[in-house]
RNA sequence: GCUCCCAUCGUCUAGCGGUUAGGACGCGGCCCUCUCAAGGCUGAAACACCGGUUCAAUUCCGGUUGGGAGCGCCA
């Protein structure tokens, strides 16, 4: 297979704001199509709007991107700096007669809109100076770019999600090529450096599907190679109202701070549009192999964090001990105040990191878990906690407690020592337990007990049952 | 207002003319069990509505309703 024949995905976000989940998932698509074919991924930053734009978001893209493991092939393309470019190609429009200058100014436009508004009629330029004889032109007046799209005629985008889309060229207007300042708009700019990086597939949100067929009106115009475009459908907040800051428009790095892994988040934004039979569970290898265009689903998705959670959960269990605990680390450093563990806290929580991964929902409640790990010392009671350490509970304790003196200290003699205790006192082994639960960690909740009395070592463990036994 | 898109359990979805409409999350029950999870079994839960087309519609077509997006010298 020669290149010719090897698509070319790009990921266009404007770093205007974060790069929030439905990006996200945008770029996903595109670079699982990339990877899936052996194309190309490329990274264009659409800074064309020099006021909005901003450094931070700029790199806000890139960390989201990065930590999400969506690398992108060859530099990152930032449009603003192409416009040269932009401004060449509108000129070749003009020379061909595809393009027009437009005198109209800004007020005399909005005017023109209120009046359709008031009349009831479509919203749209009324090509005032479309077939004006150039010679009326004001002297020294500036002037936009505006291409002379057909009017007449239909322009049909075949989008590979929504089908063939159809729509009617007497319903568009001529839209601005170059601002009156000369600079290119984003409708310029997405066509040109589209044709200029060699992209074939164009996936992004279904925002821009009306958007398509201007460019495609464009792109027929300069006679270049139409592209194949995927639209799409956007994600809801769980509310099913159009994600806003308030609920799931949170920029990918807010879920890594919440506890979620990145092959959750590319596992669960897979889902959430995309399908492959009655699979749920798809690590990214897998995904892969198996993406394809045909699958993505045409409705819009709700974000689910229950699922989301379940998700994580899963991965959290598949993924090692050490790189869970160096998460976990970074959690914590993260924390207000930040907080260090210590290389015995650091030990503890990888010996127990097995049991504890295998109850947590995200790191933060993985984190939250394991804190009885990571001081010294007599624990304070939760509510419930002290509720179970009843007197009768601390004798009882205490008389166990009395039994441990040759004890090896590890989880399977342990729990023989209490199964052999609560047979001879006539009692459930979880009366014997849950005071030792209670007393251990200060909660009526833990990883299995006998293995963590283990991971504390005797003298830490008997320290803190001591505190509670009678 | 105009244009475009969408419509299967609460949510994510499978389905591509004939199925007891399947799975997953969540929810209820049971089992397991030192707590909590996990796991196993199990229950409740959906084709928005109305017309066509067809021997037969969740599936194809039209309309209605309901969501969403766009209509800038923003991207």
């Amino acid at each position: 297979m020669t290149d010719i024949a090897k698509p070319v995905l790009r990921f266009a976000p404007s770093p205007t704001g974060m790069l929030h989940i439905g990006g996200a998932r945008t770029a996903l698509f595109n670079w699982l199509f990339a990877r899936h074919t052996g194309g190309k991924f490329l990274l264009r930053i659409e800074d064309t709007d020099r006021e909005r734009s901003t450094p931070e978001a700029v790199a806000a893209i890139i960390n989201g991107l990065k930590w999400l493991e969506l690398d992108w092939d060859g530099e990152i393309v930032f449009q603003a700096a192409r416009a040269g470019r932009h401004r060449e190609v509108a000129e070749q429009l003009l020379a061909s007669g595809n393009a027009y200058r437009c005198y109209a100014t800004a007020a005399e436009l909005d005017e023109m809109r209120a009046a359709q508004r008031a009349a009831g009629k479509p919203l749209r330029y009324d090509g005032r100076w479309r077939d004006r004889d150039p010679l009326e032109a004001p002297e020294g007046v500036p002037f936009v770019v505006r291409l002379r799209a057909p009017q007449t005629g239909e322009t049909i985008i075949h989008d590979v999600v929504q089908g063939d889309v159809r729509f009617a060229n007497e319903q568009m207007d001529d839209m601005v090529l170059l601002r009156s300042d000369g600079t290119p708009t984003y409708m310029l700019a997405v066509v040109v450096d589209d044709f200029d990086m060699g992209i074939t597939h164009i996936i992004r949100g279904d925002d821009h599907l009306n958007n398509a067929a201007r460019q495609m009106q464009l792109i027929k115009a300069m006679g270049w190679p139409e592209v194949i475009y995927g639209h799409v459908p956007l994600i809801h907040g769980p509310d099913g109202a159009k994600l806003s800051k308030r609920h799931g428009a949170l920029a990918v790095e807010a879920y890594r701070d919440m506890g979620y892994l990145p092959e959750t988040m590319r596992n669960y934004l897979l889902r959430l549009g995309w399908s492959h039979g009655n699979d749920e569970i798809i690590p990214t290898p897998q995904a892969i192999e198996w993406f394809n265009l045909e699958n993505i689903g045409k409705s819009p998705a709700r974000l689910d964090f229950k699922k989301l959670d379940n998700t994580n959960a899963h991965y959290l269990r598949e993924t090692a001990d050490m790189a869970l605990a160096d998460r976990v680390a970074a959690i914590l450093a993260q924390a207000t105040p930040p907080r260090t563990l210590s290389q015995t806290a650091r030990e503890r929580l990888i010996k127990a990191m097995p049991s504890l991964k295998e109850r947590a929902r995200t790191l933060v409640e993985l984190a939250a878990a394991a804190e009885f790990l990571f001081s010294d010392g007599p624990r304070s009671l939760d509510e419930a906690a002290a509720k179970l350490l009843t007197e009768a509970a601390k004798a009882s304790m205490g008389a166990f407690l009395a039994t441990l003196a040759d004890t090896e200290w590890t989880a399977h003699a342990l729990e023989d020592k209490a199964r052999v205790f609560a047979e001879q006192n006539g009692l459930k082994l979880g009366q014997v337990a849950q005071p030792l639960r209670a007393a251990l960690t200060g909660h009526t909740t833990s990883p299995p007990i006998f293995a963590m009395l283990e991971v504390l070592g005797r003298d830490e463990s008997l320290s803190r049952l001591r505190a509670y036994a009678i």
